[in-house]
DNA sequence: CTATGGATACAACCCTTGGTTGTGGCCGGG
DNA sequence: CCCGGCCACAACCAAGGGTTGTATCCATAG
């Protein structure tokens, strides 16, 4: 199905007629005839019935116009999404289910108006190149790197706190236990499949292995999440960590628990990242928004790794 | 843009390489290459890097693709609106914002699984018709003519009275009144253009001038509400009727005034029309809906024909 | 270092799609 | 009764889009 045929097919039922839709589209009338003619092959169904003053929309025709409109208005978007000039507001995040998509829902209810696209890039190497290049607006990262500072002309905040939670399998040691200790996780297996090395939120977690002696193992290739908690589910020697903001499709009847971890509880730290003069003006109101909502962080009994950015 | 350009783009996303989706879609990987190829062209961007063991999203592919599932979808439920097995409920009613659009939002609130398409058919005559050949599963309509009784495999219930309201412009003698009387009106130019002879809301009508003595107007063509909005508006001696439950988009600075009318209140009766034997099971949900929430009609102080079927 | 395999892009060819022009049929109004 | 307006059908033509064949690139294995 073609594009211009749907925008055809709307400009006929507006105008009642399909010469007048032609002359709109500065094609002929025959051609008009021949694209509702293709369209109504498509669908299988007669969508005007032609009388020798116009063509009016059959019932069919009648319930299939709004579905044209929202076609057209649906593939509009598509396209202003890519264009380089006043495009939505395009953000970066970890994950689509982490912590900072709860943040942009928020956002997108308290302005429903604001276009918004989220990517999902490597590292927050390749952000700061995308924030810096204009290719995205924001990003909600842990910055910065060890010993590795932001450029001068990216700004950022810290905008919440999210504590890790462990994930277990009905059959683990621990799957019954109402919240664990950080002492407590010494010599328990915690696979964290497609930790990459060089990234921040590797260097993230090798702090916390270093910081209170855990075990983690990120052999493997990451499958995607569906394996990862099957074999947890699975492995009775096996957990694995989890943002505590993550929302998971949750396999039913996998019996798979989700463990809040104390003394400390280790928060991953999301920050907000925008180029200073970026001049999108739905940067501002998001970051206002996030300034006005913002959760606690830096919590006490908090943990995080002391290169991330200030409070 | 085509909407098969779009699906191979798609494909070509989920498979990360051009010649998986090009098997996918049963053509060759030229064919795949010269898609993206065209659609890259049109968007006036690049959405795939191509490297030489497969072809990764661009930041702006990234962007580019949910909007594309989207118009996917969008385009599949396009379709099956106008198919003729397991096509969503499809419910004619007077006027898209009359009152009976109201009830049929506080059933999509219900229901939101439940897909529904909206026409509006000329009258009962048309929608009867409709609803015997299936064209159409149900219609909220003033029924029965005077005289003509529904045909034996029709049933109807009265869902909804919605009383009427007269409208004025700030100029009218009426402008200021919180309510007014039935016999008020004796007098009053009142204008309904449209009103169309052998329609069922024009019977309405008829009875109602009959009844009461009043005065209607229904020369001329109907332009369209704006048209109707503007003149009444304008015209100090003129009023017109309107359904008290119809959603207008309110044109600012007219000051038009909607007054309530008693003693008795005219309702304009709807009820709810489907045929029998109608399999659609969104029909029932829709029938128990109604039951469920019906707002109270035939009420003390209230009028219509007694040609309306019975409450 | 070289050969190989797998991936994409480019070129040539050809068929099919889709546009235009020309024409006929239908119905309502003067 | 004729005329005018509108749509459908036929013929023709150009261009888009698919296929086959080939070049290029890079990662990996030997």
């Amino acid at each position: 199905m073609d594009l211009d045929i749907v925008r055809t097919f709307v400009a006929a039922a507006d105008a009642g007629q399909f010469q007048e839709a032609a002359a709109e589209l500065a094609i002929t009338q025959q051609a008009v005839s021949k694209r509702i003619a293709a369209l109504e092959r498509d669908v299988g169904v007669r969508l005007f019935t032609r009388t020798p003053r116009g063509a009016e929309l059959t019932i069919d025709g009648q319930a299939f116009l709004p579905h044209a409109r929202e076609l057209l208005r649906v593939a509009e978007r598509a396209v202003t999404s890519v264009c380089t000039g006043r495009r939505p507001l395009r953000v970066d995040m970890l994950a689509s289910r982490s912590a900072a998509s709860g943040l942009m829902r928020g956002f997108h209810r308290a302005h429903p108006e604001i276009d918004l696209d989220v990517v999902m890039l490597f590292d927050i190497e390749k952000a700061v190149a995308a924030i810096r290049s204009g290719a995205i607006d924001a990003s909600f990262r842990a910055v910065a790197m060890p010993g590795r500072p932001l450029p001068e002309d990216i700004e950022s905040v810290r905008v919440l706190d999210e504590p890790l939670q462990l994930l277990v399998g009905p059959a683990h040691a621990l799957a019954s236990a109402r919240s664990v200790t950080v002492a407590q996780l010494a010599g328990h297996r915690i696979w964290m499949p497609g930790l990459a090395p060089g990234t921040e939120w590797t260097a993230y977690y090798d702090d916390l292995v270093a910081e209170f002696g855990l075990t983690i193992e990120a052999t493997g290739p990451n499958f995607g999440s569906d394996a990862l908690l099957d074999t947890i589910a699975d492995t009775p020697a096996l957990a694995t960590f989890m943002g505590g903001r993550t929302r998971l499709v949750w396999p039913a009847g996998h019996g798979l628990r989700r463990i809040p971890v104390t003394d400390p509880t280790p928060v991953y730290p999301h920050s907000l990242l925008w180029r200073r003069d970026n001049p999108h003006p739905a940067l501002a109101t998001l970051r206002a928004h996030l300034a006005a909502t913002a959760a606690g962080h830096g919590a006490a009994g908090t943990w995080a790794p002391d290169w991330v950015i200030p409070r």
